[in-house]
DNA sequence: GCACTATATAAGCAATTAATTATATAATGA
DNA sequence: TCATTATATAATTAATTGCTTATATAGTGC
């Protein structure tokens, strides 16, 4: 297992991001699935200018990035991003998100673009 | 490596209660060294009642236990809790903050008790 | 150009947080 | 018993958070 040392007020600040039940499963489906805002917004039940904020303070910390595709922005994990190891290690400790995105196809809501 | 799965919402408040300075350095240090109050005092430079709160959410979710020693209430890691090896992820990949208590007896205020 | 969809930003607000000071409780030791 | 030390709790406060609604920006397709 390779092992990282994350500064301690660094680390803080990884952990308070990932401490809020949406941003954490952000997290966890961005690190498997890209996805686009309107996704979100369908799988968390909130405005859609609440996961824009969210995703802000996420890319605010470089953790993901945004591409633009047409109408969409696509949101995905920025693995070299410095604190992304320190992230992994807490996601592989998560339950897969994946059900999440199966819902969205079986709707006929999940974004498949270009 | 040993792999737990901890629930998502479950996972998040674990998250949001480490991911503040002060908390996260107490419990790496509760992780290799039981402490009292006051030590915590000492290192943190904020006010005693502030420590005590830190302590009391700790507490509060199982992660730590107290244990009277005379006047002094030592403060040590639950190692038994259900979010312990989510926990110890985390803390392996930060660095030691052994240096902390090692400055607490080079000035003779480290409460070496009973 | 115009209507429509997707997204970001701004402003406002209620809830939460982390600190402080003041006070209560409990053990120690003369 | 009383002063001292250690700790917890209560009350207060300023800052932060996460949401909402309103609005701005940008691409699509007619």
């Amino acid at each position: 297992m390779l092992q990282t040392t994350v500064e301690m007020e660094k680390a803080a600040m990884i952990l308070k991001l990932l401490g809020d039940k949406t941003r954490l499963t952000m997290v966890k489906i961005l690190d498997k699935h890209d996805c686009c805002v309107c996704e979100f917004v369908e799988i968390f039940k909130v405005s859609q200018p609440s996961i824009s904020q969210h995703l802000r303070k996420l890319r605010d910390v470089g953790l993901v990035e945004e591409e633009r595709k047409g109408q969409w922005i696509f949101y995905s994990i920025n693995k070299d991003n410095e604190y992304y190891p320190f992230v992994q290690q807490i996601l592989d400790q998560l339950p897969s998100q994946d059900q999440k995105l199966k819902e969205l196809e079986e709707k006929g809501t999940r974004i498949i673009c270009c």
